[in-house]
RNA sequence: GCCCCCAUCGUCUAGUGGCCUAGGACACCGCCCUUUCAAGGCGGCGGCACGGGUUCGAAUCCCGUUGGGGGCACCA
């Protein structure tokens, strides 16, 4: 082993002893059964949905447990580091009302970041370095990749251990020489792993798992020629969440094999070992088998869509906790996002993300809101992703609110035709004259072909004797409204009902719904809408006549 | 190559040896309602991956096979 002087000149000068940051970092405190968890996200491209699932059940945990819930910037990796990606995982997790109680803004136990740890780190591999349960490695990226190929060729298990650990016992002066002279080194944990020893440790999840113990010699801190001298994944969890005083931690299947290193990692570092949940990754469906969801493909792993699209946060909070726990599936909205989700409940095998049933989900979640709410809802929406509209929303909010009201307001089967705010556009934009484009071509596409002339007259004829729909003269009042559009339909030769029309087509130019669609589309500019005489009581007779009129001459 | 995880209708799942000729929800199909649409009502289609065990009895326990996912990075 080298000399302790030698380790210790690797280090600057000054640098705590790890007994410094165990009281500087002291346990919480927390009553028995207070979990505290983390989200370590690695602010390197988007926030995957993935992410908002697991830090929901980070901070569910941790608050119905009444312990703490923080979030951790795993940067390590300075070269992939991206600083918008940083702000875009805060605000997207905070979108969904996921805000930590400890980040770097606030709590004890900071900084939160890694990239300012480093000096922390650096205390406990010198540590490790002293005793010897860990060395510097001097292998090249070159030599590295030789010794992959002949373990390759020999069908040996690929990593850096036994034969192939080429520094892990040489010779103390040629090591020294090494170091004096100023090589380049990583330092690697020497692992106590044996050949063909099995251990177990049991997850929150999956119950007891079984595997291989860990031989690899893994690198714990990385090269010493880069400028800031930062720790791998693996060694930076044994020291944060040590430190941090994490007594659980939930994180992606991806790391179940990882485990049996990091237990050896807690063990030589001298820390108890920490809980873990390993959670089943989303899935998406793609042919005939399921994958991981993909950034290329699906844009529902982006975080961005949902927000740019304006799914209701609490409609896709539900839907994940659904896919966390059945049970909470089954139960109504309120219910679900107060009750407490079990890790013991949750799935093993990785859920496929469904869109339309969060489409179903989302659809009965605003149709459950009055109105005022929807608009409410949808105005911060459009603010930032169609500020027309949220302009005229603005200018005619009352206006708005009557469009809201149409069929949902009091009904007993309110109206569900909005999935996300994006949707408002197309199904209530109509209403507002500064976003609605008249119709004027008697041979619009949208009367599917009716003779231009009966366009016409259809439109002409309903003008001549308009009467204004009297929503309080009873309760048909939609009724007797549309018994004018009717009376007008049979006089122009159409047939009064659906029934009769289908009894002799031949007879007629086209049923009532033929009929009534001329001055739909005149009125909404499309063949399909709320109520008519509903929307015609909403828009007033001025804006009605004036878009029944607008037909150009044949 | 080695190791780990997983496996009930298309999807999410209930089911922890008899309550299962496997229940629900979404989707799909049909009918009803109807001036269009969104809905709504009613009905239907549809599953324990396969093969061996254990047991009086298995979706449920064991073994194997197959299939899917993940890991074995100076990425996390």
């Amino acid at each position: 082993m080298v000399s302790q002087d030698l380790i210790d000149s690797l280090f600057p000068t000054g640098l705590p002893e790890p007994s410094h940051w165990e009281s500087r970092y002291p346990p919480r405190g927390l009553p028995a059964g207070a979990e505290v968890t983390r989200f370590a996200p690695s602010p390197t491209g988007f926030l995957h949905i993935g992410s908002v699932y697991t830090a929901m059940l980070d901070l569910d945990i941790a608050r119905h447990s009444g312990g703490v819930y923080l979030v951790r910037i795993e940067d390590t990796d300075q070269a992939r580091f991206e600083e918008s990606s940083a702000s875009q995982f805060e605000t997207g997790l905070a979108h969904f009302g996921i805000t930590p109680d400890e980040d770097d803004e606030k709590g004890a136990y900071g900084p939160y970041t890694q990239s300012e740890r480093a000096q922390i780190y650096l205390s406990y591999v010198r540590d490790l370095l002293r005793q010897g349960k860990a060395y510097p490695c001097f292998a090249t990226k070159e030599e590295l990749a030789a010794i992959s190929q002949r373990q390759k060729a020999a069908g040996a298990l690929p990593g850096y251990y036994g034969q192939w650990a080429i520094w892990r016992d040489a010779p103390a002066e040629q090591v020294a020489q090494r170091l004096t002279a100023g090589d380049p080194y990583v330092v690697r944990f020497r692992s106590p792993g044996i050949g063909g020893h099995r251990v177990s440790f049991t997850d929150e999840i999956r119950g007891e798992i079984t595997q291989d113990d860990n031989r690899n010699d893994a690198i714990i801190l990385k090269s010493s020629d880069s400028e800031l001298r930062l720790p791998t994944y693996h060694f930076a969890h044994a020291v944060d969440d040590h430190l941090m005083r994490v007594t659980l931690v939930i994180r992606g299947e991806e790391w179940l094999s990882s485990v049996p290193l990091h237990n050896q990692l807690f063990d030589a570092l001298g820390f108890p070992r920490v809980r873990y949940a390993h959670v089943a990754s989303l899935m998406k469906q793609d042919g005939g088998s399921r994958r991981k969801l993909s950034k290329r493909k699906d844009p529902e792993m982006n975080v961005a869509y949902y927000i740019e699209l304006g799914f209701p946060t609490q409609a896709v909070l539900y839907y994940l906790r659904g896919l966390a726990n059945g049970r909470l599936a089954e139960l109504p909205l309120p219910e679900a996002l107060a009750a407490p989700i079990r890790l013991s409940e949750c799935g093993t095998a990785g859920p496929l993300l469904d869109m339309v049933k969060l489409d179903d989900i989302s659809a009965d979640f605003v149709a459950a809101l009055p109105g005022a709410q929807i608009l409410d809802r949808v105005l911060p929406w459009a603010d930032g992703y169609d500020p027309a509209l949220a302009s005229v929303l603005r200018a005619d909010r009352d206006l708005a609110l009557r469009a809201l009201a149409i069929e949902r307001e009091g009904a007993a089967n309110p109206r569900k035709d909005l999935r996300k705010w994006a949707d408002f556009r197309a199904v209530y934009g109509f209403f507002f004259a500064e976003i609605f484009e008249l119709v004027t071509d008697p041979a619009d596409p949208r009367f599917c072909g009716l003779d231009a002339g009966l366009v016409r007259a259809m439109a002409d004829g309903f003008a001549a004797g308009y009467l204004p729909p009297a929503p309080d003269s009873g309760a048909d009042w939609r009724a007797r409204w549309f018994d004018q559009v009717r009376e007008l339909a049979v006089g122009l030769g159409f047939a009064a009902s659906q029934r009769e029309y289908k009894k002799d087509p031949a007879a007629y130019p086209g049923s009532i719904a033929d009929a009534s669609a001329v001055i739909r589309v005149l009125i909404t500019g499309s063949r399909r809408s709320p109520d008519l005489a509903e929307v015609v009581a909403a828009l007033g007779p001025g804006e009605v006549l004036r878009r029944v009129g607008a037909l150009t001459a044949v």
